[in-house]
RNA sequence: GACCCCUUCGUCUAGCCUGGCCUAGGACACCAGCCUUUCACGCUGGCGACACGGGUUCAAAUCCCGUAGGGGUCACCA
């Protein structure tokens, strides 16, 4: 096999669509397994809804997921020229003709056929029109859209690679619409153009595109050039069932960075959507995946995309990770999160602690929130304190616990451990009854790394001041609750 | 409604093409236990599926037919 030659060919009229990351990553490797080349083009034929923004939205998304391109980016919009020749090649040799039926009388046609149930079709008004009419129409100045002739009863294979052979009747289709009044054209046109013009060799694109397959062949054959091979991805669902949209929470790529998830996890989950390796390898690099891809191990069924999956291969990701660069995203999640860690060697410490806690970025909030907070200023969570001080006993450890902690000297884990053991078997209590209480005091959570390292990194002053500000809160919610 | 696609644990999937190795494997989730100061990690175990009905065959998750269910598309959008 020759090297292979793909698109990604998103318009640009929203963010980049997990479903449609899905498709580019696809595109890419096959590419970049087949030694081929990967060619980003913008279709964005309808000028009405395309933007800039949703165009370097795609870029950004493409980006940061690390999909790079080989060939592109090109935008349709630059190739009208190309379109409006191979329309008016296909005008001259017969394959399409100019139907100067109003958008109103169409409309009309369709409600008809709505209402008494049957499928529509166009009726051909204009498809044999005299040569005196047409020029009768066009001296009126009659608007008019080019169509493409297509003949009754004939079958139209499309092979397609993923679904084998899928055919349709040619009776099912009508004469549609390539050229637009103005002469520009319409998406299935543009599409088959250029996918010819760009010498595609594959075109693998989301299952919602198959019934588009037999008009683009029929549109790649009106022209003489043999069509690409085609593979239709099945569709990435919501938790119901259905094609995931906006309603079902994040679906643009970006969002997925804005909820502390990496890319390299997204792309190893995304490709897990339908396609399988040999064995019973979850976690693939992304070279990996360069080296193992390949479309005959792509399934033909819908795939509902599961966050918690995301989220466990976001852990196994994150862990991989120096402990630099998770202090880096550590430090961006948190000033998000409206937190400014002054101290970088210290915040260094604390990601260290909080450890393999992390599956997604804003995880370190979560269970670091309170390093970043005021001694008077971090929440003490009800659900902590109701689990953890069931009695004045409690109220007690965190009152005791304040000349402990100022006999500890020096202040540091292991030392801290030794007096902490020793202390609580002086107080006949088990190591948990007096630590938990005391996690809950100063940090006001009951999840969170080792209260050691957490002691130690806050510092005898601060641990001080909160055991005091405990002191007196707590016995505030602890009257509440009665 | 018409056309097309799909159907293995709750979810992602292996197995299907080239029937027997399938008392259907793995992963996520869930449950239990272990480890542990909590949580998380890790480890061990558990729960849990061939949509249904007919064939074909010595033998069917695998082949054939039908039914049911789900999904996608039906624009002068892409």
């Amino acid at each position: 096999m020759s090297a292979p030659r793909v698109r990604f060919a998103p318009s640009p009229t929203g963010s980049l669509h997990i479903g449609s990351a899905r498709t580019a990553l696809f595109n890419w490797l096959y590419a970049r397994r087949h030694g081929g080349t990967f060619i980003l083009r913008i279709d964005d034929t309808d000028a009405e809804r395309s933007t800039e923004e949703s165009t370097s939205s795609i870029f950004e998304s493409m980006k940061w997921l690390g999909l790079d391109w080989d060939e592109g980016p090109y935008a349709q919009s630059d190739r009208l020229e190309l379109y409006q020749e191979r329309a008016r090649q296909m005008i001259e040799n017969g394959a399409a003709y100019f139907c100067y039926c109003s958008k109103e009388e169409l409309a009309a046609k369709r409600e008809a056929a709505r209402k008494e149930g049957r499928p529509y079709r166009y009726d051909g008004t204009c498809r044999n029109l005299s040569d005196s009419e047409r020029k009768r129409l066009d001296s009126e100045g009659r608007p008019k859209v080019a169509r493409l002739k297509i003949e009754p009863d004939e079958s139209i294979l499309t092979p397609d690679l993923i679904l084998g052979d899928v055919v349709f009747d040619s009776s099912t289709l009508d004469d549609f619409i390539f050229m637009k009044p103005d002469f520009t054209p319409l998406y299935n046109f543009s599409s088959a153009v250029d996918d010819a013009d760009m010498n595609i060799t594959h075109v693998i694109r989301g299952q919602d595109h198959l019934p588009n397959t037999p008009k683009q062949i029929l549109i790649s054959k009106a022209l003489g050039m043999e069509p690409p091979k085609f593979a239709h991805l099945p569709m990435v669902h919501n938790a119901r069932g259905q094609k995931l949209s906006k309603r079902d929470g994040a679906v643009g790529t970006l969002e997925f960075r804005e909820m502390g998830f990496l890319p390299e996890a997204l792309v190893n989950y995304l490709a897990r959507l339908a396609w399988s390796a040999e064995g019973e390898q979850e976690i693939f690099t992304t070279e990996e995946l360069k080296a193992k891809f390949d479309l005959d191990r792509v399934g033909k069924s819908p795939s509902r995309f599961d966050l918690k999956k995301l989220t466990w291969l976001n852990g196994q990701y994150m862990n991989e990770k120096p402990l630099s660069e998770k202090t880096e995203g550590a430090a961006l999640f948190l000033n998000k999160a409206g937190y400014e860690p002054e101290n970088a060697e210290r915040l260094e410490r604390i990601v260290e602690a909080v450890g393999d806690r992390l599956h997604t970025w804003p995880d370190i909030v979560t269970y670091g929130s309170y390093f970043f907070e005021e001694d008077g200023a971090y929440e003490f969570d009800p659900a902590a304190v109701k689990k953890w001080f069931r009695s004045e006993a409690e109220l007690e450890t965190v009152r005791a616990a304040e000349s402990l902690i100022e006999s500890i000297d020096p202040f540091e884990v292991d030392e801290i451990d030794k007096r902490m053991r020793a202390w609580a078997e002086e107080r006949g209590e088990k190591l948990i009854r007096v630590l938990q209480p005391l996690r809950v005091a100063v940090t006001g959570k009951q999840v969170g790394p080792s209260l050691l390292e957490t002691l130690e990194i806050l510092g005898k002053e601060s641990v001080l001041n909160r055991l005091e500000r405990a002191s007196e809160e707590l016995p505030k919610m602890y009257a509440q609750k009665g």
